[in-house]
Formats: C-alpha cells, sequence, structure tokens
RNA sequence: AGGCACGUACGUCAAUGGUAGACGGCUUCCCUUACAAGGAAGAGGUUGGGGGUUCGAAUCCCUCCGUGCCUACCA
C-alpha cells in the first residue's frame, strides 16, 4: 500500500466533499428513522455581495461541528444555507460596474436597474457559497434560499399587510438619519459614532428692541440658518428675563423666540442652545413640544435650500459652514471658536456624514413585540445565550429602550413596499397589486417607491425560509431551530427582531440558544477590517495549513476574543501530519487485521483495556464539552487523546506485537484492535477535521457500521455514529495501573538524560514494590517497558536491591527505581538530583502541613478535603523517607 | 458621560472557591524501521498593584492602574 509520509490537505479536500453533496448526506431525508430527534440551524445569511472573512470561518467551523456532530448522533438534521440581497452594499456594488460605464442606475431607469443588479447576482453573486463548501460547511443545499426569492419575497409582503392591518405598521413624517452620498434613509443601527476633532463655535445672537446678545454654543454654524428658536433651562437665572423675548436672527431677517426646556443643560456651552428642529433629532423633538416651525436650509444632497436664503443656495454644507462663521465674524457676533471633540454620525457603508433631515418614511412600532421577546426571556428564559454574561444582559437592556424602526430605504434594490397611491392620495396595502387595485377599486394607482430595510426579511429568516404561512412539514419539523450561531454585533440588528416575529408570527421563539462567538482581532489585538487592510484571508489559511487545521483552530477560539496567530494553525496542521502518520502506522500493519468493533469488549492486556478506557473516556467527554458549547476544552481533549494517549502511549506499547514479522493470532488481535481504536478516534474528529477523517476512515479496512438511522447509505464517515462512550467499558483499575507503567517509564527517561546516558545504550533497570499487585503489573509490561526506555534488562522485586552505583528514584505507590550505571554515574550530580527532587516534596509537604495546621481548615472545609490533604502529606512524607534513604545509601 | 468586560509563562489562550495547565517558542540530546510537520528530557508564573471576605481566592467584594467593547440626545 502507497501512502505518502506527508498529509496533502489539497488532495483531500478536493474529493469528499462533492461526494457527501452528490449522495445527499447534507439533507435531512437521508435519516431514515421516523422518531428521531431534528437539530437545526439556520445559516445567518451572509451577503449576497460578501466573500469568506475570518468571522464567517470561525461561525461557520461552530455550525458545522454542531451539525456534524448532531448528524452522527442520529439526529435529524438541517443545517439551512441561504444568502441575503443585502440592500445597500448591493445596490453600490451595481452602481459603481455602471460608473465606470459612464452611467448612473438613473439612466437605466428602475427596471433595468434591477434587472442589471439581478444579472450581476446570477453572475458574480455569491462567490461565498463556493467558499462555504471548501470549509466543508454540510448545509442542505437543496433547501439553500435568497431573500429575495419570490416565495420569501411573499413572506415579506404577507407580513407586512398584517402589521400595516393592525396598526404596527405606519407612514409618518419624521427626523431620520439620511445619508447623502447613497441616498437614503437609514435606521440608528446602521448609523456609527466616529470620535472626531472638531470645533465649537459661538455665535452671537442679538436681541429685539435691547442692545443685550446671546450667545449660543455650536458645532454646526450652517445650521443657524433653519434656527426656529433659542432655548434656555428654565431654572437657570441668567437668562430668566430674556425668555419671551426676541431674537433677530443674523443673516436671515428672521426673528425667533427664546423659550424655556428642560432639556437645556445650563452647565455646558453658554447655557442658551439654538434649536433647528428640521436638522438635529433633539431640536426636532422640541420644536414638537414647542411647535416652532421647521425651516429646512439643507436638502437631501447636504446642499442648502433656497429658505437658507439667496446667498446661499445650492452651497455644500461645508461651505455653507465657512461662510456662516466668516458672516458673523464680519458682523463682529463671532463669539470665539475652540478646539472640540465630539462623535459625529456616519454611514455604515459609506462612511458620509449623516444629515439629520425630517422625510416621510415607514416605521414599525416596536412597544408591543418589544414585549412579546422580553415576556419570553423573563417567563421562560429564552434564549439562552451562550456565554449568558454578558450577552443576556445586552440584549434585554438593548429591549428595554427599544425605539421604533425605520424601515423603508429609498433604494430600489430590495422588497418593494406593499402600497400603493390612489389619485387621491389614498393608501392602499396590499399583497399584490391586484389586490391593491380591488381594494381601491381603480387601477390608477402608483407604488411606493422605496423598498424595505433589509433586515426586515432577514427578521423573518427561520420561518421564512421553511415554507411559512403554508403549514409544511418543514415548518412543523424544524421550527423553531436548535440554535443561532453568530456575532456579537448583530445582536441587536437581528437576533432580536428575529425573536420578536418569530414569536409573533410562530408564537415560539426561532431559536433556543444563541451562541455568540469570539472575535478574531489581528496580531495587534485590532478588529479585521476592510478599511484598515489588517484582515487575514481564511481562503490563504487553507492554503498554506489545510481546512482541517484551520478549522480546528477557530473551533477553539469559541467564544473567545482571540488575537490571530498563525503559530496556532501550524501546530495543528502538525497534528493533522501525526493523524495522518499514525494511520500509515496502523495501514502499513493492517495486514490480516480489519476493523472489528466487538473487539474492545474483549481486551485483557492492560494497555488494551487502558486504551478502551481512555478513548470511552475521551468520547464521554467530547459529547458532553459539545453539548454544552465548550469546543476549546473539546479540541483539548482531543488533541492530547489523539497525541499522548493513542499515539505516544498506545501505539508505542502495541508496537511490539503490531510489527511481529511472523503471522500469529496475537498480531492480527494487536493489528485489528489498533485499527478499530483508530477507527473510533476518526469518529470523534470528524465534527471537527471532517477531510482527513474521510481520506482515512475511507482506507480502513472492516466493519465501519453507519449510525443505524443511516443504513443503506453509502459508506461515510459522515454517517457512522459518534461514539458515547460506553460506562461499561471505562476502566479506573486500568488507567491508574498504566499510570504507574508510565511514571516508571518517565522516570527512566528522565534519569537517563540527566545522567546524560547516550541514546542508544541499553541499561539494566530495577523496580521494586512492596505491593504485589503493582509488581505483578510492572512485570507483566516487562517487555514494553523495556522497550520505552531502552533497557537491557528490568528486574521487578518486592525489596530494593541494587548497587550502591545507582540512580535511583522514588514512584507513587510506595514502589522504587533503580537504575544501575557502574562507571557512569556522577555520585555528585546523582545527589544532587536527589536533592532537588527532596526539596520539591518538602514545598509541597509545608504548604499542605500549614493547611493542616490551621485549625479553621481541619473545622470548616469538607471532611474529603481534609483527607485528602492528610493522605497526601502521608504519601509525601513515605517518599520523602525513601528519598532519604536513598541519599544515605549512596557512597 | 454612563454601562459591561478583560488583565494568568516569552507569545496565544485554559482552569465548578480546593496542588495554576495546554499549544507554540526556548535549552539539551536523538535522522530509534508511522511521523524531523518527529522522538526524549528540561527551564519558565507570589495569576496587573493594593486591600477585604473565606478554613482556602486566578476565581467573590472594594480600590487603583492598564486595555478593549457597547450604549448615549450634551448643543
Amino acid at each position: 500500500m502507497e501512502i505518502p509520509k506527508q498529509y496533502d490537505p489539497k488532495e483531500a479536500e478536493q474529493h469528499h466533499y462533492e461526494r457527501w453533496e452528490r449522495n445527499g448526506y447534507f439533507a435531512p431525508e437521508i435519516n431514515k428513522d421516523p422518531g428521531a430527534p431534528v437539530f437545526t440551524i439556520v445559516i445567518p445569511p451572509p451577503n449576497v455581495t460578501g466573500s469568506l472573512h475570518m468571522g464567517h470561518a470561525l461561525q461557520h467551523t461552530l455550525m458545522d461541528v454542531m451539525t456534524r456532530h448532531k448528524r452522527m448522533c442520529g439526529y435529524r438534521t438541517l443545517w439551512l444555507p441561504g444568502m441575503d440581497h443585502a440592500g445597500i452594499s448591493t445596490q453600490l456594488m451595481v452602481s459603481r460596474a455602471l460608473k465606470k460605464e459612464g452611467k448612473t442606475r438613473h439612466d437605466l431607469g428602475r427596471e433595468k436597474f434591477v434587472e442589471r443588479v439581478w444579472q450581476w447576482k446570477r453572475e458574480s453573486g455569491g462567490q461565498i457559497t463556493v467558499q462555504m463548501r471548501r470549509v466543508g460547511d454540510s448545509v442542505d443545499w437543496s433547501r439553500e434560499k435568497f431573500t429575495m426569492d419570490e416565495d420569501l419575497s411573499r413572506v415579506v409582503r404577507e407580513v407586512f399587510v398584517r402589521f400595516y392591518e393592525e396598526g404596527l405598521i405606519y407612514r409618518g413624517n419624521r427626523i431620520v438619519n439620511w445619508c447623502p452620498q447613497d441616498q437614503t434613509v437609514l435606521s440608528d443601527l446602521e448609523v456609527e459614532k466616529l470620535p472626531q476633532a472638531g470645533k465649537l463655535y459661538y455665535l452671537q445672537y442679538p436681541i429685539k428692541n435691547s442692545d443685550g446678545r446671546v450667545t449660543v454654543a455650536t458645532t454646526r454654524p450652517e445650521t443657524m440658518l433653519g434656527d426656529t428658536a433659542v432655548a434656555v433651562n428654565p431654572t437657570d437665572d441668567r437668562f430668566r428675563e430674556l425668555v419671551g423675548q426676541t431674537i433677530m436672527l443674523p443673516l436671515t431677517g428672521r426673528e425667533i423666540p427664546i423659550i424655556a426646556d428642560e432639556y437645556v443643560d445650563p452647565e455646558f456651552g453658554t447655557g442658551a442652545v439654538k434649536i433647528t428642529p428640521a436638522h438635529d433629532p433633539n431640536d426636532y423633538e422640541m420644536g414638537l413640544r414647542h411647535n416652532l416651525p421647521q425651516v429646512i436650509v439643507i436638502d437631501s444632497h447636504a446642499k442648502m435650500t433656497a429658505d437658507a436664503g439667496a446667498d446661499f443656495l445650492g452651497m455644500d454644507r461645508y461651505k455653507a459652514r465657512e461662510k456662516v462663521v466668516d458672516d458673523f465674524a464680519a458682523l463682529g457676533l463671532l463669539d470665539k471658536v475652540v478646539d472640540y471633540d465630539f462623535s459625529i454620525s456616519k454611514c455604515e457603508r459609506c462612511k458620509t456624514v449623516i444629515e439629520p433631515l425630517i422625510s416621510t418614511q415607514w416605521f414599525m412600532k416596536m412597544d408591543p413585540l418589544r414585549d412579546l421577546a422580553l415576556d419570553l426571556m423573563s417567563r421562560e428564559d429564552k434564549p439562552k445565550f451562550v456565554p449568558e454574561t454578558p450577552y443576556k444582559k445586552v440584549y434585554t437592556d438593548w429591549l428595554e429602550n427599544l425605539r421604533d424602526w425605520t424601515i423603508s430605504r429609498q433604494l430600489w434594490w430590495g422588497h418593494q413596499i406593499p402600497a400603493w397611491y390612489t389619485p387621491g392620495g389614498d393608501v392602499i396595502v396590499a399583497r399584490s397589486e391586484e389586490e391593491a387595485r380591488i381594494k381601491a377599486g381603480t387601477s390608477e394607482l402608483t407604488q411606493d417607491p422605496d423598498v424595505l430595510d433589509t433586515w426586515f426579511s432577514s427578521a423573518l429568516w427561520p420561518f421564512s425560509t421553511l415554507g411559512w404561512p403554508a403549514d409544511t412539514d418543514d415548518l412543523r419539523t424544524f421550527y423553531p431551530t436548535s440554535v443561532l450561531v453568530t456575532a456579537r454585533d448583530i445582536i441587536f440588528l437581528w437576533v432580536s427582531r428575529m425573536v420578536m416575529m418569530g414569536m409573533k408570527f410562530m408564537g415560539k421563539e426561532p431559536f433556543a440558544d444563541v451562541f455568540i462567538t469570539g472575535t478574531i482581532l489581528d496580531a495587534q489585538g485590532q478588529r479585521m477590517s476592510k478599511t484598515k487592510m489588517n484582515g487575514v484571508d481564511p481562503i490563504d489559511v487553507f492554503d498554506k495549513f489545510g481546512v482541517d487545521a484551520t478549522r480546528l483552530t477557530l473551533a477553539q477560539v469559541g467564544s473567545t476574543d482571540t488575537r490571530w496567530n498563525e503559530k496556532q494553525v501550524e501546530s495543528y496542521r502538525n497534528f493533522a501530519n501525526k493523524i495522518w502518520n499514525a494511520a500509515r502506522f496502523c495501514l502499513l500493519n493492517s495486514e490480516g487485521a480489519e476493523v472489528k468493533p466487538e473487539i474492545l469488549e474483549q481486551s485483557t492486556a492492560l494497555h488494551d483495556r487502558w486504551i478502551v478506557s481512555r478513548l470511552n473516556k475521551t468520547a464521554r467527554d467530547l459529547n458532553a464539552a459539545i453539548n454544552a458549547y465548550e469546543f476549546h476544552g473539546a479540541v483539548q481533549t482531543l488533541y492530547h487523546f489523539f497525541w499522548d494517549d493513542f499515539c505516544d502511549w498506545y501505539i508505542e506499547l502495541a508496537k511490539a506485537d503490531v510489527t511481529a514479522e511472523q503471522p500469529s493470532d496475537v498480531r492480527t488481535e494487536a493489528r485489528t484492535r489498533l485499527l478499530t481504536v483508530l477507527e473510533q478516534a476518526l469518529r470523534l474528529l470528524h465534527p471537527f477535521m471532517p477531510y482527513i477523517t474521510e481520506e482515512l476512515w475511507q482506507r480502513l479496512p472492516g466493519d465501519k457500521r453507519l449510525h443505524q438511522a443511516y443504513q443503506g447509505a453509502e459508506p461515510t464517515v459522515m454517517l457512522a455514529a459518534y461514539p458515547e462512550g460506553a460506562s461499561s467499558l471505562i476502566d479506573e483499575a486500568a488507567e491508574s495501573e498504566m499510570q504507574a507503567i508510565i511514571e516508571l517509564i518517565s522516570r527512566v527517561r528522565n534519569i537517563r538524560s540527566e545522567m546524560n546516558i547516550k541514546p542508544g545504550e541499553r541499561i539494566p533497570i530495577v523496580v521494586a514494590a512492596p505491593d504485589e499487585n503493582l509488581r505483578k503489573v510492572f512485570s507483566t509490561a516487562r517487555e514494553q517497558i523495556s522497550r520505552l526506555v531502552r533497557a537491557s534488562e528490568v528486574a521487578v522485586a518486592e525489596r530494593l536491591e541494587a548497587p550502591k552505583a545507582s540512580a535511583r528514584a522514588v514512584l507513587s505507590g510506595g514502589a522504587e527505581l533503580a537504575v544501575p550505571l557502574e562507571g557512569l554515574i556522577d555520585f555528585e550530580q546523582e545527589r544532587r538530583r536527589l536533592q532537588r527532587e527532596q526539596e520539591k516534596l518538602q514545598a509541597e509537604a509545608a504548604k499542605l502541613e500549614a493547611q493542616l495546621s490551621n485549625p479553621n481548615f481541619v473545622s470548616r472545609a469538607p471532611v474529603e478535603r481534609v483527607n485528602e490533604v492528610r493522605e497526601r502529606i502521608a504519601a509525601i512524607a513515605q517518599q520523602s523517607s525513601q528519598l532519604q534513604q536513598t541519599v544515605e545509601n549512596l557512597q
């Protein structure tokens, strides 16, 4: 059999996925057990414009680990994939392409433009679906969805109509976040606040019929053209006289009142605030309270309007700012300008500074929906956030302060709002234009040009993808889903809204658990971002180290923020190679043997009982860890079981039997056992490392059974049963006996190393144990011990009888070790070595003694704890005295 | 401005209030017939500082220092 010495990930990654997909392994229908429990994940739909980044790679790895694990456990498993139409991003991308042709979307017109976007989607969208296949995502492609699919669009209209009829969706004229670049309104969540070094301008406003002036401070002088009041705090004595008086607003010729409002902070600035209801959210609110007019001086392109005055008409907002300041200076009304740092609102997508504008938009009333989500949390503690802190609180706090959601967007790419207007201006909301015509009694209707916020359709994702509002099999089977895996930054944007919509339309939470992943930071601890160019492309990492190694690295990240460290991936690449070579050894020595599950229950030799015990304990721990979302622990458990227990000890202990030149029952049985343990180990590894495990599993000869739910399927490790960890096969006696052998071997190796004994040199060893069983353990393993420590002879006795010129060690259970080193030993060095050990023991003993001499410890600590300490002290005392004896016996 | 996290070995991270660990790196030795992407051995920590609760603290509380994140209407 030809097996290369090094594992080539690309080779394995090439073939298996295609076969898994073609054979329908990813679809829940592969499971033939009608009573199977169900496990469902709906994917957080990536943007159709997106490509795989580290965050995706992390989330997808975790989702795939869970899905593959549950599938192997016999669950009817659905991981449903799909993509989001990503309104703004996609429209921007296509607009940019048009720009290269010297065109704008307006040149094409709406219909042609949207067709163009669809064309783009068909040709270049969904790059990420190719990359998901590379990651190994075991998603059911036959159920793939796109938020703009006709069926999902129908769901959007249905929901919109129901909400409207209930009065939860309404149209209103309000101040909103406006992006002058993208020409659309944005929700609060799509706006990011960035700190900015700016200036605070102190402007003086003359008071009518007086020589007095009021000074106001502002960061945006240009908005003064739209001021309709100056406000002061009603309790502010400095301005008491002024309230009710009138200001002659410079540059405009308008007269505006001085009003009193609690909102004004007397401590800030001058204590007097200019009020621009049309261009500031707070001023807007105050304007409503005081019935102030709204003078619009900035338009949707952030240019000054006619109402700003003839001198300003058409001027850019920043040019206007300069001019206002210059004009005030010229009039002698500019008090001062000071440096001032504040936060500025920018469009999350294009980073343009947001302009608050008054505009007619569609809104969703959130209070009743919010209550559904909060009730669910307080009554049933759902969804369960992992980790619970801080996310449960973050989620509920946000819900408690929820405000209405602006759901319309001035875009062309998206779900067009199902509202039509009659010539008379009546609003007709309907599921279709036909329905609208019937409702309106006329066919002269104009549809609202706006589309819905992308997150509107995303909020419906857990049930829209399963066929709602029809009562489909899928909906009944897979809703509510099991777990949602996502990054923390969309808890508000998406998670909370899914919960509200799920409760509203399904009456049940959309998912039981929410697992929030950590963030992968760059080596400096900064967030990876396109603009900073500090991102690491997962595909590059796959190419360099292999998908499986990358998955293992990501899986152990779990919910911790972690700096990216390529060394970590490299070490898991080495682990993959270790797996490869362990399997290579098993296969190169497999003649006459094959996988045979029953053999593990018939082990008699210590090392065999031991590895079977370790295997089952590992399986038990792994299942627990995965079910508890403890991926870091799961990866560690796997790594150490495979490398330490299986490779370093078991293969070495079994090697003599396995590699025997002459065929024999012993050899066949050893080989069979080795292959069988390996086969189960591969199953344990599979959810984390799907490619290498499948590649090797396929090569194993013998009885590789699938889980009973998948009988009849083409063999694949994907559908083999995940070992549960049989408690009947966990053998504590074997583990502790084996521990004694491991200790013995380690101590001999230690002595060899410290005494500078050449690796090739064979030396005799003497081991003594007063306990008969322990002696038996050592005698039985004599051959193996001899092999692993390169001993010429292993003598086992009840009492230690060895030449004085020996290196010695005291082992657990009263056992002692001597390595006769006539002519090799340096007594002074040996004495120092033993004394160092003695010191270690004494240090530990001193600590424990101190504990025990504290009467409070003895009286208040649990009895078992106190006994533990006593036993440990006794053990140390014995070892210590043996050690002392040894030192005294030296020369 | 408030709120919430975090600070453990040289690096990245673990550790139900009960003897602080792993991986990488480092030192020494070894191309031993699965694997040098390997094997063997070893060094390295008063868990950011200080105080408190407790029989016992990396873990709980307070405080200081440092670092992140989120929320927010300070013109």
